[in-house]
DNA sequence: CCTTATTTGTTTGATCCTTGACTAATGGCG
DNA sequence: CGCCATTAGTCAAGGATCAAACAAATAAGG
């Protein structure tokens, strides 16, 4: 009785429903139909042929009302955690991270595996294709299940062209990395830019929940960012829009790659900051070290730690007057300083920020840490994955 | 037959067209169904229906068919000119400007008053309601046809909370614009930012037409400006979104009055370059002598209108690194010196821009002049007022 | 405790919308 | 020139959705 792609009204409005309680989890009826902009009737017929089909569950929990106050709680449903899985890939610059999460959004399992830096592309598919079949299958997920994987790439990424795009020379670019891993699974891959699903994650299910208003900045080996405005995620022409890495935070600063001086990747970002560490305390060190001593009151790290901070404030600051976001994250593995750098951070951009701004934005450091970005490709999965899961349903 | 509010499914439809219609101008029956999402039948109803009741017209006119080639052309469809008009105001910094168009996006009417150079805000309204008074008058418009009045306000605007908000001392601080214009006309009143309703205006009927990933500056007595992403203008938290003027481009450069140093505003913007002048060239000359005398070769005045190119041009490489545009419109009085100020503009953008954003971004003078903003106003009017049209329909 | 106000979920007839088929009008191709 | 492919506009039949009314479940207030 149904069309193979030619997706009914009534399809489209199941799949509206579906799609929201792969990124909500569990809602009322009413939620949904306000969310969707269904009455509340049309929901409750859809919501009842999802039942029959075993696609979603309902909870004996009751959510209290939307008014507030008084009034009958509704009874909460979700998606059958047991109808799909979605998979997260995450390349780091000397990692590949895999987890697997199921529509209820729980992770089902986590693993990793370590890189040299500066790896070929080539090789790291190799290695994440095997991490990933060994994660099925320790998670004995059935295959025909998986709703799809989804890539997370260092860098600036073009999203309409689906390559990887710093604009400067890397190993990574021109790569079709979605089909590269595709062709090696077997499997439906969407890819994108790291700080973009950093940013995804952290807005569906950490520090930024529900927020239209925020910039998420990535303080990692390089410097990125992402931005959502209005509710959606900012990409640009070209899928370069976030990219703050060279924002020029001083004029006379030193020369990058890119051709600039004072960029704030010179001053910020992993290799930056232990290479500063390096005359004084040698070349052993790594930056959970540095993280520990500055800590127990070791100077040097401290101060390390604290002018990353500066200057990333600084950026954040004329960020903020630019953008204008309610709330600004900072995720990457710097980020684990926690005050340390967020307190010289704060501070900075409170100069550079104007009171319009300023006062109206929060700092915060990131609530997902290192999964972040694998946690943001599995909720672009969960977010854009469509046909698979209602195909998957009979009749 | 029809309810006061509660719109129906078929009056939610039906003004969608209408808004559509206002916004696009002409367009065929067919195109308007692939732009709201309903099916060519049910708009050909609702076009038969706006058509019974006055509100649209049919154009001998054919339009080319959507696949660019073969096909039956479409029957071109308007609004009524007739059925309705819409009022800009912009408050410049030492003029009022009023103009007056149809929903066919014709201008009926401009009339412009000049003031003092920061006049009191109530001074201004009160000016302002005689200036469209008469110019309705001079219309002829029958007053039951206004739509409503457009307000642009010069520099940051809350529009949540509805008033100016610049974050720092101004007379328009805290005033609710649309109210008291409103109070003044009684007509129904909606204000912004003038930067805001400039890229509206720019993007609808300007030099950014249709464009869903652009940047606006506008190089008047300030600096400010605006952007639209996925299609959206963005607003921030608070209404700053877009306000580039205390972008750092020189953390050495003089002391801003927002407590910074070297911020865009200090290099760019007419009373800098006037003051620059100053002392070769006294303090009798405008800026149009000086873009006159700059086209007929006077080295200073060249050097001037470059030297606020190159600073502005900076700031735009910055911005495309950030926002990645695919294209950035220059506004405001110091536009109108083309060339002179654009040349060295692209140069300086070129240079702080990755490849990454500044090959993807064209830069371009805007196409509307000094009525961007009260154009942007009507926009705003012709783009936002709902019921008004409708409820005029009888039955 | 009982009433009132509020919100949820369900039912039903009416309405709006779409699907599919048909005709009209064009460009491209042999 | 005549045929085909393509797109626009219209019409009838069948569905999807909604509005309205109702029952159920709670909080707040007397």
């Amino acid at each position: 009785m149904r069309t193979p792609l030619p997706e009914s009204r009534a399809e489209r409005s199941r799949m509206a429903v579906v799609r929201l309680l792969r990124e909500q989890g569990t809602m009322s009826r009413a939620d949904i139909a306000r969310a969707v902009g269904l009455s509340r009737s049309t929901v409750s017929g859809i919501i009842a042929a999802l039942v029959e089909d075993d696609l979603v569950v309902e909870l004996e929990a009751r959510l209290a009302p939307a008014g507030g106050g008084a009034g009958r709680p509704g009874a909460a449903v979700m998606l059958n955690p047991a109808s799909g899985e979605a998979i997260g890939v995450d390349f780091g610059y000397r990692h590949v991270h895999v987890i697997i999460a199921n529509v209820a959004h729980a992770v089902r399992i986590a693993k990793s595996v370590r890189l040299p830096v500066d790896y070929e592309p080539g090789q790291g598919f190799d290695l994440a294709a095997d991490l990933v079949r060994t994660a099925i299958d320790e998670a004995g997920t059935d295959p025909s299940r998986i709703l799809g994987v989804g890539v997370s790439v260092p860098g600036p990424f073009d999203t309409r062209r689906g390559v990887p795009n710093s604009g400067m020379p890397s190993p990574w670019s021109g790569i079709p990395v979605a089909a590269e891993l595709g062709a090696r699974l077997g499997l439906p891959v969407l890819a994108d830019g790291d700080t973009k699903l950093g940013a995804l994650a952290e807005r569906r299910w950490g520090a930024a929940r529900g927020c239209d208003e925020f910039v998420y900045m990535k303080l990692h080996g390089g410097v990125g960012g992402a931005f959502v405005s209005n509710g959606r995620l900012a990409r640009g022409a070209t899928g370069g829009a976030g990219e703050i890495g060279h924002l020029i935070v001083d004029a006379n600063g030193p020369l990058c790659r890119c051709g600039n001086r004072g960029c704030l990747e010179t001053f910020v970002g992993l290799p930056v900051v232990m290479r500063a560490l390096e005359p004084a305390y040698g070349d052993r060190l790594t930056l959970r070290n540095v993280i520990t001593m500055a800590w127990q009151g070791d100077r040097g790290c401290i101060r390390a730690l604290s002018d990353a901070g500066s200057m990333a404030g600084r950026a954040v600051g004329m960020l903020g007057n630019i953008l204008n976001p309610e709330t600004v994250i900072i995720g990457g593995a710097l980020s684990a300083a926690g005050e340390l750098l967020m307190g010289p951070l704060r501070e900075a951009a409170a100069a550079a920020s104007l009171p319009l701004a300023g006062d109206a934005m929060t700092i915060q450091v990131g609530s997902l840490g290192p999964q972040a970005c694998a946690l943001g490709a599995v909720a672009m999965v969960l977010g854009e994955t469509d046909e698979k899961l209602l195909a998957a349903m009979g009749s």
